[in-house]
DNA sequence: ATACATCGACTACAGATGTAAACGAATCGA
DNA sequence: TCGATTCGTTTACATCTGTAGTCGATGTAT
């Protein structure tokens, strides 16, 4: 659970959170374009269960996999990881440089708007 | 420029993102406590030179390195992949993610608020 | 029964990364 | 001038990551 988990597994696990469970032939065909041949797939399914991160459930010769690990922990840790590397922990510098680059939206700066709002309730 | 800056690399552009030009000595010399060799910090200023990141200039015998990267783009273009990876882009879901973990502290909040204020204008 | 399809496991291999020793050239101190 | 120090460069090597082939076991269809 402390592993980290790449970039490649890391659409791997979408598949999964998405829905599950999945055996490795069906995770294959939901992975839309990456293009990855099916012993790919089974290996990242295979590093992925070694390091804890899905949990398998035997179905005859095969396995069914599923996520053994909370997406939105995942995803706070890295965020996490991310911010303190970046802006010293600081997350403002973070939302300030996607504004300058253009990628936030009204729809984004009015969702952190009332997120905002209710940060200070 | 399109290469990426991996993490031990990002510690050493740190140093001469706040101070440069320096030698390696003394980039080893700032490195808090990394726990680096000078050899290591060596080889991480070398495949930072040969990726473009940072620019060298001779002085005498050795080089007097600085950056060649703008902090703020390299900042800005990690900060999109993994608000594109984590959050589908979204910006709003990481604040929250932050706020859950309880990783905003009630100055970040108004930092944020009043960075709202503006992008609103 | 037997050939074929399918599984997971094992093996492979190149490139990136973390970490560092070895080496040869240059320079400084005595 | 000659040894010690100090540079950058080259080489090293284990681990991680991306990507995939091979193989033995098992299940399926004929």
């Amino acid at each position: 659970m402390t592993e980290r988990i790449s970039e490649a597994e890391w659409q791997v696990m979408e598949v999964l959170w998405a829905t599950h469970p999945l055996t490795a032939h069906d995770v294959a065909a939901r992975l839309p374009d990456a293009g990855w041949s099916l012993p790919t797939v089974k290996t990242l399914l295979s590093r992925l269960a070694a390091k804890g991160a899905l949990s398998t459930t035997e179905d005859g010769r095969r396995y069914l996999y599923a996520p053994a690990v909370d997406r939105a922990a995942i995803a706070a840790g890295e965020s996490r990881r991310l911010v303190d590397r970046l802006f010293g922990g600081r997350p403002a510098p973070l939302v300030a440089h996607l504004a300058e680059a253009g990628e936030l939206s009204a729809a984004d700066i009015a969702e952190l708007e009332v997120l905002i709002r209710e940060l200070k309730q």
